[in-house]
DNA sequence: TATTGTTATACTCTATAACTATA
DNA sequence: TATAGTTATAGAGTATAACAATA
């Protein structure tokens, strides 16, 4: 009984979720505390508005987040320069310096893995997983678009 | 800039994770209830002890899902039959018939993901991926089992 | 003495709704 | 009037520790 492809992409999904896991613990970080990290990374200093839409979360999730990361010292929160609304968001020093040895280490774990490929089946393995991400992101907001509210 | 093969493969366990999220919604049930459902189809009625163990949680939290499962009708405590400090976890009939639509779906899914994938490139993505699983198992098998407790 | 499940407690992630301060 | 963030409230998933009943 061969798995099905679909069950070997559910099993890597598992592993990357217990690899990440494991890399956090003790360190006091989630997997969604990391991802703000990671945007905030990607982004520079950001409204907790912006933070909202690029993290897929509520405002007031963003809030809770920028608490624990403000209380563990990773982010900190200072004054829009123009919107006294507003709260700029932005890594520490310590946090830049760890999320740049982040950074080279998920550089590192993509050559691993490259790497664990044979190299001739390389190219062939780009080209599905872009396929599927294709075919799934169709299916995926297929799915959010036509809701019929007639 | 390509993106990394390990990007892209964060961006498929995304997508599912959204699909399965969008896939139970309305449902009341969710990735993890679903989980222990999947357990039940594969093992039976099992204790929950064993279902603890299946889904990689601690045994107080089964008690948490199992109670919500009970409440929802997806599943029944019925009496060990030999320990009585146990009880047996089983499917009711509504949730076996429910599975065996979700499993059928599964395959459907599985189906169309393959179909996506250009005949020439199947059998080495087969292989990379099994190739990814192995390596990434053995990443988090070492980060377990080595805990210098010297 | 060890095991099964539960009660007690606590933390994180998540959401919506109401409210405050500003635009 | 609309927007940015917070307080209030709620629910799910997760954990450990203490306890009951049973092995």
């Amino acid at each position: 009984m061969e798995p099905l492809l679909l069950d070997r992409l559910l099993q890597i999904t598992d592993l990357f979720q217990r690899d990440m896991a494991r890399a956090f613990e003790g360190s006091g970080l989630t997997t969604a505390r990391v991802h703000l990290l990671w945007v905030l990374t990607h982004n520079g200093p950001s409204t907790q508005q912006s933070l909202a839409v690029a993290c897929g979360v509520s405002p007031r999730n963003i809030t809770g987040l920028v608490d624990g990361l403000e209380a563990s010292g990773h982010v900190r929160r200072t004054p829009h320069p123009t919107d006294r609304r507003a709260v700029l968001v932005e890594l520490t020093e310590s946090a830049t310096t760890m999320m740049r040895r982040m950074q080279q280490e998920h550089v590192e774990l993509n050559d691993t893995l490259i790497a664990a490929i044979a190299p001739a089946d390389r190219a062939a393995v780009e080209r599905g997983l872009n396929s599927l991400i294709e075919k799934l992101t169709a299916l995926v907001d297929d799915a959010q678009t036509p809701e019929r509210r007639s």
